[in-house]
DNA sequence: GACGAATTAGACAAGAGTGTCTAAATTTAT
DNA sequence: ATAAATTTAGACACTCTTGTCTAATTCGTC
């Protein structure tokens, strides 16, 4: 009898380590690769796997692709809401608090290898599943960019920024805080720690430059909290 | 005799015409389908030309996208310097004229068509081409940044701005203006006028509220010009 | 109109990659 | 231990692509 399956119950055990290490080779080598320049034997080298066990498992190099993306968007969407979710919304010190939010956006998100490998998949094939990018796009930026605006105009409503459109400030404190590191995502390479920090530091103090409240009196951000709440 | 050949001098008329030719469907072709993803018999049919045409001009494969890539940066650079050039360096209304300046720098150089394509080829095959790659970050950004950096240091000089560090506050600019065209950006998309407008004029806003010179009177930019004289 | 250079179509060999199939070996659970 | 499921290596047919070669044709120029 079969009624004793662990509660979680994914049919078997070594298969789903296989399936992993598919999936963990063949997003390394698209990435690196582009999908025209991959094969299906690099990939099953790189997950130290029979090629047959990947047609089996996914059917054709296509399919693979697909479901590549799909796990990539997934987690990389994880990765975002758990940082967003670290916003300052009762902010100590505005200035620090949001420089390390920027810091914890840029290295859990976009410097990551899933961020790494999903930004270059969307720009090297993008054009070409136009489907696989407009879920993505609904998916990613359009559930993530709301969600970031909505801390933003909290942050402003309890009084600490002076913002009219939240969604337009969401957008630009993300491209100041990268501002830096242009070139260095145009190439696929990953910044240093220092590079996040500078960049970060930076794109926030220009952000609350223009942001943050203005007071009549001199110690600004340590009052305004009582002044919103 | 031939001494009556005109003093520019390319060889042959026709023989450069089919040159260009092959240059664009090229440029057109591996953007499209990845350097692997390309085929020679795709780019000479868009080319006009026969596949033996393109072997007697440049050789193979890997040196005819090499050569795109050399021709995509030359032109594209070319472009960026003429629209560096018209920074306006005595505004009459700083922030109309910086929008404007914001408006052309991203339509010429990042939304037209060598912009475009230089940018992809970058993205996708910039880690396999790292001498490609050195080149073009020598020849493009490495030139380029300092020349706006030097722009907005002089802007700052003469009393309009106030900035500590020109090189941050230019990739500052540049990210704010097209702070909201990034998703577009990265499905190979290009936005529409007013897209670019809009990200522009509330690129520049925001700028401005950081880094305006802050006047004790009332209409501020007309007489901070006399200041900095 | 005639010459030489460039272009063309097409065939070609060589190589690489996809996806299928088979029979043997291995793993997993009963 | 045994039975079922999964994985494996290897061979295979097929397609596509690169880069070369040849002979005919077209083009630009004198």
């Amino acid at each position: 009898m079969k009624h004793d399956v662990p509660p979680d119950s994914i049919p078997p055990r070594g298969h789903e380590a296989k399936r992993a290490s598919i999936m963990d080779a063949a997003g390394e080598v698209f990435c690196r690769e582009s999908f025209a320049g991959a094969n299906i034997d690099m990939i099953a080298a790189e997950a130290g796997v029979s090629r047959q066990t990947i047609y089996n498992h996914h059917g054709d190099k296509e399919k693979l692709f697909v479901a590549i993306v799909r796990d990539l968007t997934e987690r990389c969407n994880a990765g975002i809401f758990a940082t967003i979710s670290t916003f300052p919304d009762q902010p100590k010190d505005l200035e620090a608090d949001l420089i390390a939010f920027a810091v914890r956006m840029t290295r859990n998100c976009i410097c990551n290898r899933d961020g790494k490998f999903l930004r270059k998949l969307i720009q090297t094939e993008g054009e070409r599943y136009p489907e696989l990018f407009a879920e993505w796009r609904e998916q990613g930026p359009g559930r993530t960019w709301p969600a970031i605006a909505a801390r933003f105009a909290r942050l402003a409503h309890a009084g600490f920024l002076d913002i009219e459109d939240p969604d337009v400030a969401a957008r630009q404190f993300q491209a100041l805080a990268n501002a830096e590191l242009q070139t260095t995502f145009m190439l696929g390479g990953t910044p240093t720690d220092d590079e996040v920090l500078q960049s970060a530091t930076h794109g926030v103090r220009t952000f609350l430059r223009a942001f943050a409240k203005r007071q009549p009196a001199a110690d600004a951000q340590k009052h305004s909290a009582l002044a919103g709440a």
